[in-house]
DNA sequence: TTAATGTGATACCTTTTGGTATCCTATGAG
DNA sequence: CTCATAGGATACCAAAAGGTATCACATTAA
């Protein structure tokens, strides 16, 4: 089981999360996805840094070029951290139990 | 369709993830959420506070106490999110495709 | 009523984060 | 070769984040 902080982390910026549904799109070198976005290269370098920390993306030199893809499957852990609580699903059963253990049997 | 960005921001801290662990095994005042954590109550009253924003909690006071409740359903829409990406799934058909596209035919 | 207890709020500190500007290196086009 | 261009690296900055200490307030127990 990997370790989800790095990937909770970049997913935590919404810039970030825009780079991924712009990757979605095709591969992209640094200045391309700059293009897309107010804010330096270095900034937008930055975030690709964070990504590839979190596995969300696989950079590729391609001669002078860096050549950016989504890593969709980086997301199926945090998938999977999220159905641990599918259990705990509130089909208000929690508010009919808790009035009941409460015994509070007032009428208003 | 919600701002996914203070669900996001609130499930990026591994302390909060901790929280909604502890949360599912039932509701819980400040005092005894901070009881398994080595920081004071004021931090946990601020990751609280977090989560609240991001809704991934309830909170409701009760007297004197203060009681904390997780609110899974909260993690939907992330899940929303994530399942968009789930088209980009790599196949190794990508792999295939980038070497057809640059004619890198050669054997190693 | 008085004291203990659970919480809220604030000020403060340090580290991290998101951003810029700047300079350096490497590659590719003429 | 020369030089424009894509990136890397670094220093720097302001704001946000995560934490503590402290004080004030409300509720409950004695």
């Amino acid at each position: 089981m990997p370790d989800l902080q790095p990937t909770f982390r970049a997913l935590a910026d919404p810039t970030r999360r825009d780079i991924l549904h712009l990757l979605g799109g095709g591969d992209m070198t640094i200045a391309q996805v700059t293009d897309h976005f107010d804010m330096t290269r270095a900034a937008v370098k930055k975030h690709l840094t964070v990504l590839e920390q979190g596995n969300l993306i696989r950079v590729r030199p391609q001669g002078r070029e860096v050549l950016n893809s989504l890593n969709a499957a980086a997301l199926s852990p945090i998938r999977d951290w999220i159905g641990f609580f599918d259990q705990f699903w509130d089909t208000h059963l929690d508010a009919l139990k808790n009035a009941i253990e409460n015994k509070d049997l007032t009428h208003e």
